[in-house]
DNA sequence: AACCAGGAAACCG
DNA sequence: CGGTTTCATGGT
């Protein structure tokens, strides 16, 4: 009958699931997760299959975190595979002692992430969902933002229901790569927004772009290059996917608009801070700046 | 109405 | 190269 599955998920020490879903709750728009009562609602699909998800704390005091599974029970491989999915996204792997050593002592960014101990850098391990993700922000408010990626994900993703709950999913690649940028157009999307999404979605549906080989053994510096290669994406985009999907711990969007407002915030100042102050302060940060970067954002949301 | 937004390319000395 | 201008489109 209602029988369900659930997979315990080990946490790192210094973890603090609120935190968590603080991030995850931070727009109204988002489409590609729920939140409700402290569980994430989150669905895949793996080599095919469909994978719905409740993410939560585990009852056990241990400070585990459980996935269980809706609406039928996935064989092993693909509970292995969703485990690991969960852990790469929540970042349950990282080791965050270094970066909370170095915090400590940097009068900046001592009491942000003192507040926030325990977030976790919450990840978009998709590479095409992230360099989308990751396009779509350029130079638009979060807010706008969030509605195209909606726009996006409604017209060109499917739609699982489980009763009565929708779960979204990003679009295949192969679904992109035939769209028009016209029709991204009609969605409010610029034209240069949309010619560079469409052309990652190209890149990566025919193979030419995948996460592998922008991974280690590539270094940052690789990756930023082989990024920064493809018309319309900078150095700003390449940090930004490097940081939240590839998961270089010292990716750096030097020129985030939000990084400096999180950092004009700390400092207490009217003005924006220019670069040589930003790349001044972030130096100490290394090898942590998008863990730095990712706590510093967090200043900016609601409470 | 003006200015801004989790930029990038093209242009210019 | 390093700084400047243009592009583009909604939010506040």
């Amino acid at each position: 009958m209602n029988q369900q599955t659930r997979i315990a998920l080990e946490t790192p020490k210094d973890y603090h699931f609120g935190h968590v879903i603080r991030y995850l709750t931070r727009s109204e728009s988002e489409c590609l997760h729920q939140v409700e009562e402290n569980t994430v609602y989150k669905a895949l699909v793996i080599r095919g299959e469909p994978v719905l998800m409740a993410i939560g704390m585990g009852d056990s005091p241990g400070g585990q975190v459980s996935i269980r599974f809706l609406g039928g029970t996935p064989d092993s491989e693909r509970m292995q595979e969703a485990s690991d999915y969960v852990k790469e996204w929540l970042d349950l792997g990282t080791d965050l002692g270094p970066f909370y050593d170095l915090a400590q002592s940097d009068p900046l960014l001592g009491p942000v992430v003192e507040q926030r101990r325990g977030l976790r850098l919450i990840g978009v391990p998709s590479l095409l969902e992230a360099l989308s993700w990751t396009v779509i922000g350029q130079q638009i408010n979060l807010a706008f933002a969030y509605n195209l990626k909606k726009r996006l994900v409604e017209n060109f993703g499917t739609c699982l229901q489980h009763e009565g709950r929708e779960f979204r999913l990003f679009p295949e690649a192969g679904r992109l790569a035939e769209v028009k940028p016209e029709e991204l157009q009609s969605l409010q999307f610029s034209r240069t927004k949309a010619e560079t999404l469409l052309r990652v979605a190209r890149l990566v549906a025919d193979g030419g772009l995948s996460k592998e080989q922008l991974q280690a053994p590539c270094t940052l510096q690789e990756a930023e290059a082989k990024l920064t290669a493809i018309k319309g994406i900078g150095p700003w985009t390449a940090h930004y996917v490097a940081m939240r999907c590839l998961r270089f711990t010292d990716a750096f969007p030097l020129t985030d608009v939000g990084l400096h407002n999180a950092i004009r915030l700390q400092l207490g100042d009217a003005q924006k801070p220019p670069l040589a102050l930003v790349e001044e302060l972030a130096s100490a940060w290394r090898p942590w700046r998008g863990y730095a970067t990712f706590y510093l954002w967090s200043t900016l949301g609601p409470a």
